[in-house]
DNA sequence: TAAGTAATGCAAAAATTGTGTAAATTTTTC
DNA sequence: GAAAAATTTACACAATTTTTGCATTACTTA
């Protein structure tokens, strides 16, 4: 888990509280805890979770209840935690709006697993792509967009790779040969010419003054560089 | 008519079958099933399924094996049934990839609760919301509806697939492969040419200039891309 | 510093590859 | 068996890569 995720824990027994608690912070939760369902949604609304864990049968308000509630503003992942082994009560807290629902007693983990099923595809949409910036231009290279200025900036497949290699190597010298093989493969490796064309096209396109090139440069004789 | 949700049932006692599959049906499933893992497999990659549900005693392998073999082409639900209450068992499968583990024996209100809940999910998908809305075209992916102008638009079900498998990616560059795996399934990946037949068709449906398409959009030499 | 040489930049062509669409044919569905 | 859908076939069109050609810039040495 990178960025430490937020779980709100509502949950009326000490005991268990706790025993949740530290099973989720073992996978790097930051837990959240609430021993009733109205302070559960006012943290709910407040520290913008990733996940719910709620237990059915709260002191102030069913946990169905919570599901329902909780539901109206918010798509987030929920896990319902219960005694309750009746069918009814599952159907009912599953088509409230509840993910996933586990019967006490349950083993760590188990629950750990089912959060992690639960998250998995959540996590998979937000993955942020890492961006590379320079100047007026950001390139996402992961998901083969470049913007200027925020307006999406059209590059073919070679311009990419050859960008690609480029800012993968950001600060360094990328030699002829090197970039050659990088970007057309190892039988290409004796000319520079393609090289020089598709630069050309890159600082066209990304660079203020494609004449007087500022991060796109030239090292004569031995190849070229990207500086930030 | 809106065209019936596929689900493969993998399970090798008949009468479990029988009696899941007839819970399905009146849910209104299209239920396929098969009696072992290889067979199953097969099914999954030729019926283009919305959901599996999958036992893990099956003869000829694993049902782990069933869930991590199809987990590297498709992203559909999983919905485990096993008779094994082993915790061990449960984070194995969940972890391969399912998105629901039940245990026998199981109620058949349960079992149609988790579906509800492991296919709603799925619907909304990576941070989507049900409806899209794009130009006079709304799309509702739950529903299965597509409206242009309040008037209802008619795709096939090919047509269905691929419009949902850009919608929930959108903005990303989708690659012809991806596409051609996630709509036509694993053993149609070279070939990007039923793409471009079908994405005209889409084009011809839901934009407005269908010579000009602004929100589905080609990349050539790497795929397609819907920009809302 | 000027001239010569090597390296680089760039435009426009030809060649190649990729794409859009219609229509005919086969398969599936009801 | 009729209707719908998927697949196959065919071809015009568009984008990209490669080739060609030459102007420009950077280095070297007299």
């Amino acid at each position: 888990m990178t960025p430490a995720n937020t779980v709100i824990l509502i949950e009326d027994e000490p005991q268990i509280r706790r025993f949740v608690k530290e099973a989720l912070e073992t996978e790097g939760w930051k837990v959240f805890e609430a021993e009733n369902g109205k302070r559960g949604l006012v943290e709910a609304g407040s520290r913008k979770p990733d996940l719910l864990v709620v237990d059915l049968g709260l002191p102030d308000m069913d946990g169905v209840e919570v599901v329902r509630d909780f539901r109206t503003w918010s798509t987030v992942p929920i896990l319902i935690l219960s005694a309750r082994t009746e069918e009814r009560d599952k159907i009912l807290a599953l088509d409230a709006g509840a993910d996933d629902y586990l019967t006490k007693p349950f083993g760590i983990g188990e629950l750990l697993a089912r959060v992690r099923a639960v998250t998995r595809r959540r996590l998979q949409g937000l993955e942020t792509s890492p961006k590379q910036c320079f100047a007026d231009v950001e390139v996402d290279l992961s998901r083969h967009s470049v913007m200027r200025n925020g307006v999406p900036v059209h590059l073919t497949p070679t311009e990419y790779r050859l960008l690609g290699s480029l800012l993968a190597n950001s600060g360094k010298i990328m030699s002829h040969r090197r970039l050659m093989q990088e970007v057309w493969g190892p039988n290409h490796t004796e000319s520079s010419h393609y090289l020089r064309i598709y630069m050309s096209h890159l600082r066209q396109k990304l660079e203020i003054d494609p004449a007087q090139p500022i991060h796109l440069l030239t090292e004569t004789g031995v190849g070229y560089r990207f500086e930030p």
